[in-house]
DNA sequence: TTGAAAGCGCTACCAA
DNA sequence: TTGGTAGCGCTTTCAA
């Protein structure tokens, strides 16, 4: 059953697709009329009986309008491009995604997630301007740079984001500062009591991007407090020979508070200093992040820092604004909110 | 600074996409010689000097090629179509979706995530089809039925793939049997001496395509044991309130065993009967599902059916040969493997 | 070794 | 109310 690409020679009915010519002819009209008709145009007004003839024949053959063709032919698309991040985004992020395309999607733009695998920079940019999005939102870990977001822009992209920890030259920023995160969190435990205070470091590589702020703001508001509060770095990978190693020398460590990344990791953490006899928050205090449900199970229950991120609502209007307005002098979205949570563990 | 969308009058410098076209008058080439160029066509020798022109010209306007307009004329594309599913997968499920991606770009594909919002059915499949994908690869919950993949072959996709509970007319299937962890799991309480085995079923709207197999599929293992083995379904909301009131009525339910869907559930559950003074496994045996790491730190350490889903390398070469052949009889590939764990809970 | 030109499917302008 | 047709950006055949 060979197949036969010419297809003015014989249609190979099974896999011929049918385009508007097919329908134009099917129905008696021009492809013209068939245009009209099935994006209803209101300039043109087409009578009732080819109306339903244009109809039943694109029906009969199953048409179904090339999406590039007509971008082709616009001149422009309403593709708003999200190249997934490399990064496993938890619970909290992937929400937020869910319902930034949903927003985005009421406003008629076409979400596609996009996954350039291992580009970065100008290639990944380079790769994405190829679809000739209208807009662009690129997570913070795709290393865009200046000449990556021209790029775009000169491949026609009308609005460029970038959402992560900082923001690029020439590209709006929806700022998300984890560093925040740890400063809520070492405010917590200092206000608590803790003096010397421990912040787990994951292991897991693709944490890093995450990892690393968080870390740093703690860092920051710890070393700001002066009084001789200090900061130890605990590597620590997701299993529980890692988290039981830690625990094993946690008295050597002389840590009495602890920011534990994420909330898993905190229980990660909190469940292998209960099996060495470490009292929590008695010896250590403990805070996590996330406000997972998970740390209202544990006992003690998890104080945590509480992540606001703006609703998908506001910031599809954001972007829709953007594209219409691509003059807009780019600007700096601080999203990301942070509240310490104070339950029993600290 | 009003823009000037008419190209021949005037440069708007900064918003003008450059085209291959210009790419040759700046490089005194035509645009044959251009593509010749940048595609590296081994049919066509080109000298190394207009080569280098090229290069030089495209890079200075900063070209990207229009995707649109080359699989227009191309008259294919190399896009996987992947509807993102509106059930928000766990993580063991997204680390399955990002390994299949990445095998699948391995093969040159383009893969694209597509947020079909609130569509379904023929109405999320015409929407696909616009994008001309080579293959599809369809979420069980996006209710495809046969003559939505036909609507897709129509439009030239080579092959349709379900990844879902059950098999679609005319389309490939990766079966992901959900009732074979309820088996597993009614298996393993069984064997373990319970007669009265309760089942959670999650009251998260979302989470029902997954819920309710793995209910039935309990169900069916406990019902075909006989002995007056009995199933209760247990409503349960992801929080605490919901589980305490669950705990509260328990010993009037007289269940000595429960399978709880997953193991973020069985945390939950476990927790509020721990509360309450129900003893586990003493006097109700547990078993969770997904095998995550926390089930490990609870205690008693819990029970799990471990999932295993297949390679995406497999996958993707499986995709690759339907696309190469699409005159294949569409398979029935049985994807899911489950396991019981044994632990501490049961 | 290079160029001219056709044509992929579609929409919108202009004419009838 | 409808049709003819140019042209979006690209690749590829054929000719020079």
């Amino acid at each position: 059953m060979a197949q036969i690409p010419n297809k003015s020679a014989q249609q190979t009915a099974q896999y011929a697709v049918p385009t508007s010519a097919d329908v134009a002819r099917l129905a008696g009209v021009s492809r013209a009329t068939v245009s009209y008709v099935l994006n209803n145009t209101s300039a043109v007004r087409i009578s009732e009986p080819t109306r339903r003839r244009v109809h039943e024949a694109a029906k009969e053959l199953g048409y179904v309008p090339h999406a590039a063709a007509r971008s082709l032919r616009a001149g422009h698309t309403r593709v708003v491009l999200m190249p997934t991040p490399q990064i496993p985004a938890g619970p909290l992020f992937s929400e937020f995604f869910n319902e930034l395309q949903w927003a985005l999607s009421r406003f008629d733009y076409t979400v596609v997630q996009y996954g350039s695998l291992g580009l970065t920079g100008e290639e990944a940019a380079r790769a994405w301007a190829e679809l000739r999005p209208v807009a662009v939102l690129a997570p913070g870990a795709s290393g865009l740079g200046a000449r990556a977001v021209d790029v775009l822009k000169r491949s026609g992209a009308k609005a460029v984001f970038t959402l992560g920890p900082q923001r690029t030259e020439g590209a709006h920023a929806l700022l998300m500062d984890q560093r925040r995160i740890g400063n809520r969190a070492a405010e917590h435990l200092l206000e608590r009591g803790s003096r010397h205070i421990g912040v787990v470091i994951p292991e897991e590589q693709g944490l890093e991007p995450f990892a690393r702020p968080r870390a740093e703001g703690l860092r920051q508001t710890v070393t700001g407090h002066g009084r001789g509060a200090t900061v130890t770095e605990l590597p620590l990978a997701y299993d529980e020979e890692s988290a039981a190693r830690l625990a094993a020398r946690w008295r050597t460590l002389g840590v009495d508070g602890v920011f534990t990344y994420n909330d898993e990791y905190a229980m990660l953490l909190m469940r292998a200093l209960q099996d060495e006899g470490i009292a929590v928050p008695g010896e250590t205090a403990m805070i996590g992040a996330d406000d997972l449900v998970l740390g209202r199970l544990l006992r003690p229950r998890l104080s945590t820092v509480r992540i606001e991120l703006p609703s998908g609502q506001k910031l599809a209007e954001l972007v829709d604004r953007v594209v219409r307005d691509p003059g807009m002098e780019p600007g700096v979205h601080d999203v990301l909110g942070a509240t310490a949570v104070h339950r029993e563990s600290s």
